[in-house]
DNA sequence: ACTAGACTAGACCGTCCAGTCCAGTTTATA
DNA sequence: TATAAACTGGACTGGACGGTCTAGTCTAGT
């Protein structure tokens, strides 16, 4: 009973037991794949292999549950060392380096289920929407900020006002590939087609962002 | 009985009875706002002020019904006369004024609850997600295109190609604004707020293709 | 050996919903 | 006025689902 009401209370704890990580590991593939109202509490306790009623006793309510998956999710949704970069070095190429790592992440198959289930419960889960944003686009954004803020000061380029310049930067690479991959037209893409995306929207940005 | 089957086998055919066009309204409404699953025949027939029987006569079944409203819903996302402009004007102010009309359709709360739903079935219901775009971005995208391919002939500015300029063009006006409104973040904007982002993106996409 | 607590399997309850059926009523047309 | 079609309203079926409950098993610590 301890693991439930700390479960319930601060969906921060890690689940440490194995059919805890179960449960969120299989709740995590079948809200991601089906969505909230499709999926069912017996096919998740199916998937993990283990009793409905240990389910319910880790997670006191299948919107307990979803949260909780959807929480953890975001946590993850920007690797960290995607943006370590050492100062000194050709701005372009860096910007690029971001750029393709960032696309690459967010194009793949758990970014955008994430993003899916996100937008589709945005009405009944207010609160997860402005989490995904914090943890997804604002913490990208604020780091990218930081360097553009770094550039300009270096003269590097012109941006004075850093965090609408990586707002800018942003939503140049999140393209038509973004758009159509949202909809699930196009299947996750390979490196060199994010390479073309990313060339075309570092360019325009640098040239929207010419020093002097 | 003729319409029934009519209107099953051609979601093309306009609902002209006063019955059948009410069912519509209300599938819409219904739908758009609480998505496919969590919408129930019983409450789009009382939305409707008509009994479900008369649903089911109308459309043979809710997945028939979405699919019509849906599809109904994308024929009209573009307002045509937004992308009528006359020729041998000053270009800059003929893009900010279709691209404020374009930002303002499209963060407006049917597009977005269109959208939402859209995106949150584009697995269950592929082929709607594939109207969606053409309905939708896809047009736009190729009448801009035109313009562009104009502009560019003339010398204006420098868009040798032109559908991939129109893309980033409707790409910069994408930005976090409909980000955060498609998150469900923020309330469909007012015109001057949409107005800066125009200016930004308007401002950076001429920066891009500065003739010669 | 005893005990506490996690776990299982599955029955079970109440609710909701897609879709059907039907007896009776309205409406338009000939 | 006669007739056919559209429509109504509500009962009904069959099944899914969230959540609870119970009887009993397994395991670890004492």
């Amino acid at each position: 009973m301890e693991k439930t009401a700390a479960a319930v209370a601060s969906g921060d704890k890690q689940e440490s037991t194995d059919k805890g990580q179960a449960i969120v590991d299989a709740a995590a593939r079948v809200f991601l794949e089906q969505g909230y109202g499709a999926a069912s509490m017996d096919a998740i306790a199916a998937e993990a292999v283990v009793s409905k009623q240990t389910v319910y006793s880790h997670f006191g309510s299948k919107k307990a549950l979803f949260e909780a998956i959807i929480q953890g999710k975001c946590r993850g949704l920007m690797p960290p060392d995607l943006l370590k970069w050492s100062a000194g070095q050709d701005h372009e190429k860096i910007l690029r380096l971001f750029a393709h790592g960032f696309l690459m992440t967010i194009l793949a198959a758990p970014s955008t289920a994430l993003f899916r289930v996100v937008i589709a419960e945005s009405v009944r889960f207010p609160e997860l929407a402005a989490i995904f944003y914090r943890a997804g686009p604002a913490t990208a954004c604020d780091y990218l900020a930081g360097y553009l803020g770094k550039l300009h000061q270096a003269g590097a380029l012109s941006a004075p006002e850093p965090k609408e310049s990586a707002h800018q930067f942003f939503t140049l690479l999140r393209g038509d590939l973004y758009f159509r991959r949202l909809l699930n037209l196009t299947p996750p893409p390979r490196s060199p087609e994010v390479e073309a995306v990313v060339g075309k929207a570092v360019s325009a940005f640098l040239a929207a962002h010419a020093p002097g």
